[in-house]
DNA sequence: GCTGAAGGTGAGCGGGCGCTTAGCGTGGCC
DNA sequence: GGCCACGCTAAGCGCCCGCTCACCTTCAGC
């Protein structure tokens, strides 16, 4: 896992990378938009009202709307595909893997529920190019979780009727996690994740 | 379950209670398009267009927009209800009708996929009231399926660790489906129906 | 101190939005 | 046949959208 989950409270870590300063500022309060009202009902100058400029601002950094939800999409996707390589490549057997897969993926899900609100959610806002560059993303995903599930059919650990149908059922069950999750609920990430992890577990008859 | 479910092919059925035609057209118009490009992206010159009629002719059946989003959601929802209802009250071990509710539930997901996309992810596009009135009839649905896997723990047929949050992971799994499934996919509403349940029967440690 | 690039603003454009209104065609009732 | 209620349309209002443009500041380099 990495180093440094996302905190609560707001997730504005994990965007270092986006430079210049103002630049950052406006993805951020996108993602905070798009997160609460979708990226149709969001608009322009409440971004730029968020970060504290002027509507104009934001033309100075992204060419249209749909550049800042194509830029979100794609640091966020390839946050979460890092976060399934890196428990997909640990050591262990193929039970623990999964485990951690799920527990770290959970555990982003419900603690950057922001950004992975619209990482999940606002795919379709996307037009027909940056989806697809999207699409291949989400493939890779699945196949890291796939490849675990065929690891532990093949060790004898696993008992699976359907790997592709369980395999998307597990990836499904993580991703509706940012749909439903609350910093006001009664769960922390950490306490979605283990529980999560051990359902998963269960529904691949680990023995 | 009912007797008919919905049909692949465009899910027009089940709107027979929505009166005059008029009417009824423009709502199975506004599922479709609220489906396609969701609530924010579909302008009510796109519904009208897509029922026959010019755009006036939308304010003669209905007061505004929200009030088409207001209405596909309560009788969705009732839909849900009522199939998840069904399931909980037929006779049966707590497994046979924990099985039955995901499967049928599942399989309405799938089947009617437009509908229930509409549904489960056009919520927060209802105002306060609208929205609230909705959100009591979720925790019924989710009443009916903690009600089954109450009975099921109390039985000793099941092995839980965390009721509410199994609860919760069930119907987040079962709802996910309307994101997820395609009729152009690998499978029909049925095999996920009953890939699902064997899933669900796993997560709740059926003996 | 002057200059040019970088990053910002205020005002506003063209257009499409949700919704309204005046009026038209039609079928039922006397 | 005369009348009216009803369902619908053509036209368009007022608003706010995404986005642009002319102009203003700041600051590094010389």
């Amino acid at each position: 896992m990495s180093t440094a989950e996302e905190t609560a409270g707001g997730d504005t870590s994990a965007w270092g990378e986006v430079t210049p300063d103002a630049a950052r500022r406006l993805l951020i309060a996108a993602v905070e938009a798009f997160a609460e009202r979708g990226y149709h009902a969001t608009t322009t100058r409440d971004i730029a009202g968020r970060a504290g400029m002027s509507p104009a601002a934001l033309y100075i950094h992204y060419k249209t709307k749909e550049e800042l939800l194509h830029r979100i999409s794609r640091i966020g996707h390839e946050k979460a595909l890092e976060i399934l390589r890196t428990a997909s490549r640990r050591e262990g057997t193929a039970a623990e893997r999964l485990a951690d897969a799920v527990s770290s993926f959970v555990r982003w899900h419900a603690g950057g529920r922001t950004t992975a609100r619209v990482v999940q959610y606002e795919l379709d806002s996307l037009g027909p190019d940056a989806r697809a560059e999207i699409l291949a993303l989400r493939r890779q995903c699945d196949a890291e979780v796939r490849g675990i599930i065929e690891d532990g059919v093949a060790a004898g650990d696993f008992d699976v009727l359907d790997v592709k149908g369980t395999t998307l059922a597990v990836l499904s069950l993580c991703i509706d996690v940012a749909r439903w999750f609350s910093v006001d609920g009664p769960w922390a990430p950490d306490e979605v994740g283990a529980l999560y992890a051990d359902l998963v577990l269960r529904m691949v008859g680990v023995k």
